[in-house]
DNA sequence: ATTCGTTTTGGTAGCGTTATCAGACTCAAA
DNA sequence: TTTGAGTCTGATAACGCTACCAAAACGAAT
C-alpha cells in the first residue's frame, strides 16, 4: 500500500450549521395535526380521514421528512433491519448470498448489516450476538462451524433467525437448504452417461455437512448404476479452495488411484484440480473430466468452463432474507420446508469418452 | 428454483416468553449504583470510582448486558455504524471492498450496511438516502454514476462521506482513489519491454473516470517510449463485464486491427477477450498477449493465469472506512490525499516476442 | 471543626417515535 | 332533538440511553 504524503492546504470549512433533520413534531406542527395522526399516516393506519391523510403526506414530502429508524426501533423493540452472517463476502459464493438477501430486504424497506465470521464457532456467536445488539431481529445465518446444539439454542431465542444451507433437523421450518445429496447425484449420472466408471471424488478433509452429503449421493448414484467400487477413489484437500483442490488431486495421484473423471465438491477446488493437473501434463478434458459444483462467477469464466451443478445460492438467499423478516415479525413455530434443487450445467470440462 | 412443499407437523411453541432483555436500569439496580453511573462505565468516561468501574462491570457481564443501539443513536444523534453503497455486492471487486471495510469496522464495533446501488445516479442517491435514514454517520461510497456536483453537494452535507476509487476534486482529502494512470504507464511499460509495440487497448464505449484515466496512461506510455501510433487501436465493449470485453475485441478484429498485445481494462473484460480469441483459434499468448487490470480473484483461476496490475481494493477500503468513521466522529474540511498505487503481477498471459 | 477544591455520584429532562386511552366529531336512526 | 355507533383525533406515557447539573462524599489544609 502506497499513500502520497501530498499536503492539500485547504480553505477552512464555512462550520455550516448541518440543517438540523425534520422530525414528526414538524410534520405535525406544519399540517395542523398532532404528532398522533402523523405517525399514524406513516404506519398506514386506516383509522385517519382521506383529508387529512393526503394533506400529512404533502407535508412529509416537502419537508423531505423521513422517519428516524432509531426512534422507531427503539419503541417497538425492533429494528427492522436484516442481518446476514457468512464467513467472508469475498468469496463469489457469499457475496451471491449475499446479494440475494440484500434484494429481498430493498423491497421491504429493511436495511442489510452483513457480518463476516470466518473459521471458528466463537466468531460466528459473536458475529450474531453483535446482531443481537443492534436489535436486528431478522436473520439470515450461514453458519459452518457452530455445533448444531448450540444452533438449536440460539433458533429458540430468536425467531427470525433462519439458517441457510445446511439443515438443523429441529429446525427444518427456519432452514433454507439445498439438495446436495440430489445434485451429487445427478452430477454422477451426467459422468456415467459419458461413459466415465472411473470416477473419483475431491471433497474436504473434515467433511461439513454439505460435503458429506455429496459424497452420500456420488455413492448412492454409483451404486445405483452397479459401478462396484471395491473401494472409492477419494482425494482430501484441508481448505475448500484452489489450494484445496491441488492437495487432493495430489493425494489421488500420489496414491495411484485411475480416473477418467473427477468430481469435485465445489468449483474452486474442482479449478484447483484443473490448475494441478494441467501443470502435470493432463489435459482438461480431453484426458481427464472435471466437475464442479455451485456454478459461481469463476465456473463460467475459467478456461475450459468448468461444467457444475447450478447452486440457486442468489434465489435461496432471497428467499431465507423474506422468510426471516417475515418470521421476525409474527414468529411460527412450524411450516413447511425450503428445500432448493441444484441443476446441472453441462460446459467444457467433461468430455464424453469410449 | 424448486420448493418442496413438504409440511412437517411440528409440535406447538411453548410460547416461553423470551427473557426480557436487560436494560442499564437492570445493571443499575443490582449493583446498587444509579444508570448515570453505569452509562458511564459503558462510555468508558474516567470520572468514576476504581471500584465502582470494577463492580459495575462485573454485574454487566454476569446479566449478559448490552447497550441497546438503538436508544444510544437517538440520545446521541449518531448511528455509529458504517454504510457502504457500491454497484453490485456480488461483484468481486466490490466484495472485495466490503469485505475491507467491514474489517475496520469491525475493530472499532461498528455495524456496517451495505446497500447495492446498481447503474443509476438515482440509484446511488437512493441508496444514500436510505443510509441517511438510519442515521449513519459514516459512509464509504463507491460511485459511478452520480455527477460530480451532486457528489460534492453530498459531500458538504455529510462530513463522514467517503469517496472510493473516485477523485472529486473539491474534496480530494474525501476521496480514497487509485493511481490508474500510473497503473496503466506500468502495465504498458511491461509489454513495451516485452518487445510489444502493436498494443490494442479494450475500454468501455462510455468511459468512466477510471477508464478514462487509464487509456490516458497507456497512450502517455506509449508516447513516452516513442511508438507513434498513427491512430490507437481502440476496442469498445457497452459494459465492463465478459461480453463487453467479448464485443470489444470483435470491434477491434472487425476493424481490421494488427495487434500483439491487447491491454484490458479490467480482469472480467480481459477474459471475455481470452475467450473470444482462443474460440477464433487465436492462442493466448502464444499469438496474443493480455493483460488485465484490477488483480480480482478471477485473474488467478484462468488458464493461462492473467498478467494483470493489483489494486489493492480492501486495504482502500479499510482505509476509507477508518477514515469515514474517524471523520463522521469529528468532521475536518481539510487533509490529505489518500493515493494507491497499483502495482504488475505477472502471471502467464503476456509473452514475450523477437 | 471548618473550609475548600476535587472526585464521584444521582436526578432529571430529553432524543423521535408509537401505543393506549379517552375525547370529539360525524351521521343516521329514533 | 336526542341517542348511539362509528370514525377520527390528540394527550400522554413509555422505549433505553446520555447530557447536564446539582448534590454528596472525600480529603487536605486551615
Amino acid at each position: 500500500m502506497v499513500t502520497l504524503p501530498f499536503i492539500i492546504s485547504d480553505s477552512l470549512d464555512d462550520q455550516s450549521v448541518g440543517a438540523s433533520v425534520v422530525t414528526i413534531k414538524d410534520v405535525a406542527r406544519v399540517s395542523g395535526l398532532s404528532t398522533s395522526t402523523v405517525s399514524r399516516v406513516i404506519r398506514g393506519d386506516s383509522k385517519v380521514k382521506k383529508s387529512s391523510r393526503a394533506k400529512v403526506q404533502k407535508i412529509i414530502k416537502e419537508l423531505g421528512y423521513r422517519p428516524n429508524i432509531n426512534a422507531q426501533a427503539l419503541v417497538s423493540k425492533r429494528s427492522h433491519s436484516l442481518g446476514v452472517v457468512i464467513p467472508q463476502v469475498s468469496m463469489p459464493f457469499f457475496s451471491s448470498l449475499v446479494s440475494g438477501a440484500e434484494g429481498a430486504a430493498k423491497e421491504t424497506h429493511h436495511p442489510v448489516l452483513i457480518v463476516n465470521a470466518y473459521g471458528s464457532e466463537q466468531a460466528e456467536l459473536d458475529a450474531i450476538e453483535s446482531l443481537q445488539q443492534s436489535r436486528c431481529d431478522a436473520i439470515v445465518f450461514h453458519s459452518i462451524h457452530t455445533r448444531e446444539e448450540k444452533l438449536v439454542e440460539l433458533a429458540e431465542r430468536i425467531p427470525g433467525l433462519i439458517f441457510i444451507n445446511r439443515l438443523i433437523a429441529p429446525f427444518a421450518h427456519r432452514c433454507v437448504w439445498l439438495d446436495t445429496n440430489q445434485g451429487a447425484q445427478e452430477a454422477t449420472r451426467y459422468l456415467l452417461e459419458n461413459g466415465h466408471t472411473n470416477i473419483a471424488i475431491v471433497t474436504l478433509q473434515t467433511p461439513t455437512q454439505g460435503a458429506q452429503a455429496y459424497v452420500d449421493g456420488i455413492k448412492v448414484a454409483l451404486n445405483h448404476a452397479g459401478v462396484t467400487h471395491q473401494d472409492l477413489m477419494i482425494g482430501r484437500g484441508s481448505v475448500d479452495d484452489m489450494e484445496g483442490g491441488k492437495e487432493a488431486v495430489i493425494n489421488l495421484l500420489t496414491m495411484g488411484a485411475k480416473f477418467t473423471a473427477i468430481l469435485a465438491y465445489n468449483d474452486t477446488m474442482a479449478l484447483g484440480v484443473i490448475h494441478e493437473l494441467i501443470k502435470r501434463g493432463v489435459r482438461v478434458p480431453e484426458d481427464v473430466s472435471v466437475a464442479g459444483f455451485d456454478d459461481s462467477l469463476i465456473a463460467s469464466v475459467s478456461i475450459p468452463q468448468l461444467t457444475t451443478m447450478h447452486c440457486p445460492i442468489e434465489e435461496m438467499a432471497n428467499y431465507a432474507a423474506k422468510l426471516a423478516i417475515e418470521l421476525a415479525a409474527e414468529p411460527m413455530s412450524s411450516g413447511r420446508t425450503h428445500l432448493f434443487m441444484p441443476h446441472l450445467v453441462k460446459r467444457d470440462s467433461v468430455k464424453q469418452i469410449n
